[in-house]
DNA sequence: TTGTATGCGTTATCAT
DNA sequence: ATGATAACGCATACAA
């Protein structure tokens, strides 16, 4: 591999003036920059990146650490963090964590010995109670470099964050149910453990009481953000033959799971029971199914998370922000009766 | 940051013995090996990758450049990318390209600076031409690393690859149709300036040939990969009255806008048209739809490239390999006539 | 068994 | 405007 060095005599100057022509800093003559970049060019060579960082003491590195590579939803946050850090000349190193906390430390660790910039991390799904969230602080906080949040909030976040917002999203489904005129308002339920889950939920309780309903906790179904469970509640909702007149369903795997049910049961949206989800499923549009969701930006939500990240590393000393997405209703009609 | 110089100095040793007791290399005695280990936990300290990168002149490093961060087949090759570089303790440094030349040329640019000790590379879809061919050879083979190809295979590769059959992909879900005694078989194309494109519809039409039968260039639609496409492509053939009996659909995508279309004119697989797809679209299962397709487990196919890439670097020398995974037929019904 | 010295490929400071 | 040299944090050959 070539060095600045073979580059500094093939030219016949000194390895100083070849780093000056590569950065672009202080003064060299017009001839030898010339000469330089001619010589560059031809011999193909690249500086060390690595030598580069060892030097300055700072390296174009940031982390990405992300629990489920293989989930749409990060797949697109993923797409959007990737086009600012290419717009801006870094690099990204990736880790996916697959929800297992030993993986999350063993990366966390990983990025330190690399010495990342800064820090895009959506943590693992099981740092709901206070204990675990003081756990991921001793982690984060002896790797002293920029973080940010993005999806999951733990409990008192000390870092930047970015996420939905799940209770407003929460409440304006289940509002729409309610404005379509309905009584017997239900929902399946996420993961309660998690933070999201326990939003979403919250923003569900919200809506019924400002509108002086009374929460029926016989509608109320414990679900865990999977297709089965969802699918298997559906039924035996069906099956029990007391249904709720609408539903909101707190992810796109719910929603999976209950329409399948319905459709099972030869039953019809919109006409047989009532819903509205939380985010698109796109399978449910081959059904020409006017299934009504929260809707979420997934990529722009990794941008700006990318560029939280770069503001915080330009200016350490931003207050502390969090960003939080507004809820976007889409209303397709499975919210009213036909 | 701490330095191995500060912990010889709170150890009382020197550096040298610090990095012995790093690296269980050379001969250190146990109580120093002790004191020093107590010292590096007490002050959380991590050696500098950067450094260890530069001294022993190699990088624990690979690259990773993928075209669609947000296709979950990507996605799922991620995953199993990552999960062997996690078990080898390597760090992955990971480049979206959608798909652009341009981008990827970059990407591959940034990944010889950063010294990457190997590469996994899915090229852009614009390679497929002998002449963009070469232009890829060029940079990579300045680039003097370990590379494996993975799912796009470029004319004349001189690389470890690892591709899907598509050829016998094609091959076999057309001869399901055969074999269920469909005479009046078509196909709705990928894009057939890619090359799986061209494998798929190859396999098509050898197992057209193979059976005696000709080939209806009236049952050929060109498609492009894409759902809009398929959609429209199916609606015509729908309205021209003059359908196929049976299909062969050239990816998960087309399969999509090819059923979306068919219900929306309340036909029914399996009674008015039977198909064979490629890939699965879990999206199906909610209508209970037994559709029939050719299977790829593309979590395997990341872990296999992966271990292809160390196999490569363990062992320079080792002959070009190509790995190319079965097709496999999962039949559900929607092949043949109810 | 431990310490000293050199080198890895850059950047940056200081002379010239 | 250019060159010599030290420094970055670590590994390693060699000396002790």
């Amino acid at each position: 591999m070539l060095t600045i060095k073979d580059i500094a005599q093939r030219a016949g100057v000194a390895k100083s003036t070849v780093s000056r022509v590569l950065n672009n800093s202080g003064y060299v003559g017009e001839e030898t920059r010339k000469k330089v970049e001619k010589i560059i060019a031809e011999s193909n060579y690249l500086p060390s990146a690595t030598a580069r960082s060892l030097s300055k003491q700072e390296s174009n590195t940031i982390g990405v650490v992300i629990p489920e590579a293989d989930n749409t939803f990060f797949g697109e946050a993923l797409r959007g963090i990737s086009e600012i850090v290419d717009k801006n000349d870094l690099t990204m190193i990736f880790c996916n964590t697959e929800n297992n906390q030993h993986k999350e430390q063993k990366a966390l660790h990983m990025l330190e010995e690399q010495r990342v910039r800064g820090l895009i991390l959506t943590p693992t799904a099981d740092y709901s109670s206070p204990t675990e969230a003081k756990q991921l602080k001793r982690v984060l906080d002896n790797l002293k470099v920029p973080v940010v949040l993005m999806d999951r909030r733990v409990e008192n976040p000390q870092w930047d964050g970015i996420y939905y917002d799940n209770f407003n999203g929460g409440y304006k489904a289940t509002e729409a149910l309610i404005q379509a005129g309905h009584k017997r308002i239900g929902t399946i339920t996420g993961d309660l453990r998690q933070i999201h889950g326990r939003e979403r939920f919250n923003g569900f309780k919200q809506a019924i009481f400002d509108n002086d309903f009374s929460l029926n906790p016989r509608y109320v179904y414990k679900g865990d953000f999977t297709t089965q469970t969802a699918y298997e509640i559906t039924k035996k909702m069906i099956a029990s033959g007391e249904m709720p007149e609408a539903i909101f369903l707190s992810n796109n795997l719910t929603s999976i799971g209950f329409v399948k049910a319905i459709f099972e049961a030869r039953m019809e949206l919109g006409r047989d029971i009532c819903c509205v989800g939380f985010d698109h499923v796109d399978t449910l549009d081959i059904l020409n199914v006017d299934f009504s969701y929260v809707e979420r930006d997934t990529i722009n939500m990794g941008r700006m998370a990318m560029q939280m990240l770069l503001d915080r590393i330009e200016q350490p000393m931003l207050p502390r922000r969090e960003h939080i997405i507004p809820a976007h209703l889409v209303l397709k009609g499975s919210e009213k009766k036909k």
